[in-house]
DNA sequence: TGCGATTAAATTGCGTGCGATCTATCTAAA
DNA sequence: TTTAGATAGATCGCACGCAATTTAATCGCA
């Protein structure tokens, strides 16, 4: 946690563009755009890739672990989770140790699909039109900034 | 369009904390639940609340020109603009001059609340924990990106 | 004036995303 | 051992978000 400084008061106007969070929030509808082609030939979305990228990352996780990762609860994972499987991109079954778990992992079918779509996301990485210092600068203060709202909206 | 450097290879790792469209992604889930006790005690959403800002802004807008500022389809904003008719906070009415148009408008009652919102969310600019140099840096940053994606999604 | 092309919004279908709730399983204390 | 509580996923209902399509109004051009 960063210095805690209240933002001046004068910083409180009323527009779209002052607002941080709108920033935030339209940023992700652009990069769901930019991302929609690559995602759509190869018959998955943006929220399916981001769980390949888990998945690829460790392997064999459970809903709960895969949620804690990417911020989703099971109620949103398990439907998304249930389609990758009937497409074939991974596999769900109860742990036998304890069967209240499902244990999620990537098919090789899965793990193709992974690496199409992480060879082609470099031109949309292109089409940020960032210079390195400021993409990197970018991620670590976005990161940041979550981290910060998570923890203070668990108090 | 600053100048287009190509990312260095080495920085293409398959972990979801390298990929900076996670962090947009995360860090707006992250936006939504700090918000989300505010907006709830107001009965409004997180996307309502940025239509709210946008009418307040400039008023007497029609569905298109608020899905220019918004970044949304009619598809999205006209169940989204119905519900805040319901609720009583916009009226929505056909163009005279033009009958394929609808004007959209705050209400008192609506511009109420926005005033509410607006100042409740002092408190989750505190817990960003951003410095305001950091604070207004990323939101440069973030415009840049959303808009050089934007860009080259329309090509 | 007539009529095809264009435009604005609405509708439809599908995939998130979440709170609330339900079910099945596991844990722990009496 | 029994059973109350806790835990992990799944289910349900609702609100986005968009592509594709439809409907209604306007425009353009002969």
């Amino acid at each position: 946690m960063k210095k805690p400084t209240k933002m001046p008061k004068q910083e409180l106007a009323g527009s779209l563009a002052d607002f941080l969070c709108f920033a935030v929030y339209s940023t992700n509808l652009a990069f769901n755009r930019a991302y929609k082609q690559l995602f759509e030939e190869l018959g998955i979305t943006y929220p399916q890739y981001a769980t390949l990228i888990a998945l690829n990352e460790a392997g064999d996780q459970t809903v709960g672990e895969l949620g804690d990762k990417l911020f989703l609860e099971s109620s949103t994972l398990t439907p998304l989770l249930k389609r990758l499987e009937a497409a074939g991109y991974v596999t769900r079954r109860r742990d036998a140790e304890d069967e209240r778990q499902v244990r999620v992992s990537l098919t090789p079918e899965g793990k193709a699909i992974f690496e199409q779509a992480f060879c082609g996301r470099e031109s949309v990485i292109e089409a940020t039109g960032l210079d390195p210092d400021t993409f990197v600068r970018l991620q670590r203060d976005l990161i940041t900034l979550r981290d910060n709202l998570l923890a203070s909206s668990n108090k």
